[in-house]
DNA sequence: TCCAGTAACTTGTAAAATGAAAGTAACTGG
DNA sequence: CCAGTTACTTTCATTTTACAAGTTACTGGA
């Protein structure tokens, strides 16, 4: 079964602080990008990032309710992947706005193809008729 | 904050036999399709079954060695989901080829999507250089 | 006929992830 | 001074996942 090259790298982490991320379950590139955004949640931040929202309170206030805590454990994985960063948009108090990096932008074709995707077999879901004015290529 | 239409239904299951799997977390058609392949596994199934694995043995095969249970697991939810189905290719003992079904296979511009992404971005992926030659449009 | 082997699962259980709620720190505005 | 907001962290019950082992049903060979 050749193509997709998805060879098995059979190591393993025995201390997290040692091999931080590192353990991929293979050189599959669809497998290694699962291994980061393949989650319940994390593609819903990277949406909401995409719709225009910034801070963390606004990513909280989606409809699908993400739990508070899962919403700060995306957001470091994010970061720790290179997909957002966040830069503080005031002092006193110190308050960060979240962005897509070039690296997170360039996850636009994944979620228009699951916008089209969901729009096509997914019944009820709300149809969204011009999906590139949704995810414009913000040149920052 | 308009756009992709992601309003909560604000329904929760009190018994999973009366409404199978109809709690939707919103209806953005990202989120619903992540309530059906947002998990670490899915897409790799899907992506065995469109590099020709058809038996649950093959599936087995792959170099990230999905957990039987899940794979199983998998399975079963795919095919409720409508994105499989199976024909038994030979009885005494009863045995069964997996395949996509269109709705499966309307997936390939979400792993393709995801190929490129990963090719781009994740140092150490195995480079697809014809990606289209991966993820035909087999006629059936 | 006996036995190893294969296919396709299921079951049991420990570990990890998730979800809901509550708590915390630092400020603002009245 | 006190309620309210923001951006989290912590706790803990529930759910999901991972790993191992077991099960059923057949095949092919000695």
């Amino acid at each position: 079964m050749p193509g997709l090259g998805c060879y098995s790298h059979a190591m393993k982490t025995p201390d997290k602080s040692v091999l931080p991320d590192a353990c991929k379950r293979s050189v599959c590139p669809v497998a290694s990008a699962l291994d980061i955004v393949g989650d319940k949640w994390t593609l819903l931040v990277v949406r909401d990032l995409y719709m225009g929202k910034k801070t963390y309170s606004e990513l909280q206030k989606s409809p699908e309710n993400i739990p508070t805590n899962i919403l700060a454990d995306r957001l470091k994985r994010l970061q720790q992947a290179g997909i957002i960063d966040r830069q503080s948009y005031q002092t006193n108090p110190l308050r960060y706005a979240y962005r897509l990096t070039d690296k997170g932008r360039d996850l636009d074709r994944v979620l228009k193809a699951i916008v089209e995707w969901g729009n096509r077999h997914i019944p009820e879901t709300m149809q969204i008729e011009d999906i590139d004015s949704l995810f414009p290529r913000l040149s920052e």
